[in-house]
RNA sequence: GCCCACGUAGCUCAGCCUGGUCUAAGAGCACGAGUUUCGUAAACUCGGGGCCGAGGGUUCAAAUCCCUCCGUGGGCUCCA
């Protein structure tokens, strides 16, 4: 075709670069999936969006100036969002269809899958799901074609007005720019930055998974709206595979796990409250231990205080100001009391105890303390949200000086500690919020101190503007659980306002009196949401170190009753949690049940066993050692157990 | 606290939609008794066990329908 040759000539040309580094021409305006199509058919295909010198765009973003290009795929983090933000407008096209009167709000991707906030005059029931879930399935064969539109403000308010969407018409309000983007989708026409997919065919298996409430702007003052949940995939295969792997994951849920194992229960008599039984609680103090391993070579100082204090401390400490909301309060001999819910006030009184010198500082007082929140009901969530739980908690009293050295060494302490569990985490740096006291080159000296620790050791963080306590900013870490969602455990908060309401002092070198900084810091941060998260993290299968009982011993039969007796006694003495299994059930089924309990070594003793006084095991993977000398065994066993290693 | 879903033996669940013989509410596991004495993931027989979360209502009749409350799960908000 000579003319458009021509055509192609007359224009003016343009690089593309691609991730590779390489470069090549295209006329100017061609669009992005021309070019992608000149890549490859599969790319083309798979394709969702584009990066164009760094800005998220459309397939059909026209290319007018040289750029560098990044095609994203589903396989992609932005490809992702783009499919999920998509199939979310997709979601309130049908929403509308189905539900006149329904008002659209906002409708974002999020880590798994999407959501949109809808406003209607009931909440949708599952049947209303299927029902927009049948809807959407059947848009996305129509195949429509999404094209971006820049309309001017006013354009926009008019069409979304017409259309009675008044949350989109006070969204376009509250923007800066003269211009905003709408994407349009068949008669449905959405207010939205984009990129999308070029066609609601790109969308194919689509699931609707739950329907909550959730207010406008996040504020419970305001309107709730419907949030309606739900993901969807380029294909079936993958949305089968996933919904396989929720379904997996809540097989390891650690409040389903804890009933199975014997390790803790909830009950209605006490809401937010865990009850441990005598095997969680063996988990437990294992935690405790290891803990206070760290805290001697540390050189922490463990104290214990009371759970409740006087109304007076609290009213000192600033609680009462800022977390009264979340306290339990008690009358004693008409004295006013509150329960703790944290433990400063009275680590602060230790140290109030005596007249400190420079000589002592730094001064680490660490103290498991049981604290008590009254939560809302609503968040109550196993062991990950209690309203009664122990914080591994210290207070580090030093010169501001010291917190060069206290802060690393606090850091390097939770990474230790982490890395024990080989858990993963990520680490945020939090700012001064509005809601807090103190003078501002306070929480700049503060902030600075927190920052440089980080800084220093290289660690990458997340920086939180305004999330800091209401006495100091803070360092938290995020441990990730099998699940994939993130807990805040670790904490590390400076404090130069506790001192100073509680005029706390040291003697220096120069014989004056001087102000103390105080470090706050947890690293389990919770003892109990700790164990919970190790629960799902080992689904569990817990390291022998952790493990509840590290070994069953079986007699064959009732003949060898004696020798697996005498073989479990020596296993307690020897400081392994052993327990013996001489029910009269039959071999296979005693493995059976202790397979199923997940106890690493199974020991078992019959005549073999008893002539040549030793024991055969098996560990938790079915492997089978015979001829095993008992003390070699244990040995072995305190081995692995004091160096923490997996079994 | 607010929204949605759920609540039947110790545990996992069927029955509920469409009220009454799937028996006086079932099953499996667990539990108890007896038989079996066993070489690496379920021996056999028999048995006990439930105010169907609590309270109220509709009905001739409620595990089943309606309301309130309590609890649990998932969200909103907050947080260790």
């Amino acid at each position: 075709m000579p003319g458009k040759k021509a055509e192609v000539k007359a224009k003016e040309s343009i690089a593309v670069t691609f991730p590779d580094g390489s470069k090549k021409q295209f006329p100017k305006d061609t669009q992005v999936l021309e070019v992608v199509q000149g890549i490859g058919p599969k790319l083309a295909k798979e394709a969702v969006s584009a990066s164009l010198n760094g800005k998220e765009v459309d397939l059909t973003q026209a290319i007018q100036e040289n750029a560098a290009l990044t095609v994203h795929t589903f396989e992609h983090a932005q490809g992702k969002d783009t499919y999920w933000h998509s199939t979310s407008h997709l979601m309130a096209m049908a929403v509308l269809e189905l539900f006149p009167g329904a008002q659209i709000t906002i409708g974002p991707a999020i880590n798994e899958g999407f959501y949109y906030d809808i406003d209607y005059d009931r909440p949708f029931t599952p049947e209303d799901l299927q029902r927009i879930e049948a809807r959407m399935k059947e848009l996305a064969k129509k195949d429509l074609k999404v094209t971006r539109h820049e309309w001017t403000k006013k354009e926009a308010k008019e069409y979304f007005a017409k259309k009675r969407q008044a949350y989109k018409v006070k969204l376009i309000d509250e923007l800066q720019d003269k211009t905003v983007s709408v994407y349009e989708e068949g008669n449905f026409t959405d207010l939205c930055t984009g990129p999308h997919v070029v066609s609601t065919g790109k969308i194919n298996a689509i699931k609707l998974l739950r329907v909550s409430g959730a207010y406008w702007k996040g504020d419970a003052k305001n309107k709730q709206l419907q949030r309606v949940y739900g993901i969807s995939f380029p294909e079936q295969k993958m949305l089968d595979e996933w919904v396989k792997q929720q379904e997996q994951a809540s097989a390891r849920n650690h409040v389903k796990l804890g009933k199975e194992m014997d390790l803790y229960s909830f009950h209605e008599e006490s809401p937010g409250n865990a009850f441990f039984h005598a095997k969680g609680m063996t988990l437990y103090n294992a935690l405790l231990e290891f803990m206070r391993e760290k805290y001697r070579v540390k050189e922490y100082k463990e104290i214990s205080t009371p759970i409740i204090l006087k109304k007076e401390l609290w009213i000192r400490s600033g609680h009462w100001d800022h977390y009264k909301e979340n306290m339990y309060f008690t009358k004693i001999d008409d004295v006013e009391q509150a329960i703790k819910p944290m433990n400063c006030p009275g680590s602060i009184l230790v140290y109030k105890n005596a007249r400190r010198s420079y000589k002592e500082l730094p001064l680490k007082l660490a103290e498991f303390g049981i604290d008590h929140r009254h939560e809302l009901s609503g968040v109550l969530n196993g062991l990950f949200r209690l309203r009664k739980f122990m914080q591994d908690d210290a207070h580090i009293y030093c010169t501001p000086e010291q917190l060069k050295q206290v802060i690393p060494e606090t850091i390097e302490m939770v990474d230790e500690v982490y890395k024990a569990f080989g858990f993963e985490y990520k680490v945020e740096l939090s700012t001064r919020p509005k809601d807090s006291m103190g003078a501002e080159e306070l929480w700049t000296t503060a902030t600075k101190a927190l920052h440089d620790a980080l800084n220093a050791r290289k660690v990458k963080f997340e920086l939180r503007e305004g999330e800091g306590a209401f006495y100091g900013p803070k360092i938290d870490f995020h441990v990730k659980d099998s699940l994939g969602r993130t807990w805040q455990c670790g904490t590390i908060q400076v404090d130069f306002q506790m001192p100073e309401r509680f005029d706390l002092t040291y003697i220096g070198s120069d014989d004056k009196e001087h102000r103390p900084v105080m470090v706050h810091r947890a690293i389990y941060g919770s003892l109990e949401r700790f164990l919970g998260i190790l629960v799902e993290h080992y689904a569990g299968r817990f390291p022998l170190w952790l493990s509840p009982v590290q070994v069953k011993v079986l007699p064959l039969s009732e003949k060898f009753e004696d020798y697996a007796k005498s073989v479990h006694h020596e296993l307690l003495q020897s400081g392994i949690r052993s327990e013996l299994n001489d029910s009269g059930e039959t071999l296979q089924y005693r493995i059976r049940t202790a397979s199923l309990e997940k106890i690493p070594y199974i020991i078992v003793v019959g005549e073999k066993e008893e002539k040549g006084k030793t024991i055969a095991v098996r560990d938790r993977e079915g492997k089978q050692m015979f001829g095993v000398q008992l003390a070699a065994f244990i040995a072995d066993a305190k081995k692995k157990a004091i160096e923490r290693t997996e079994a």
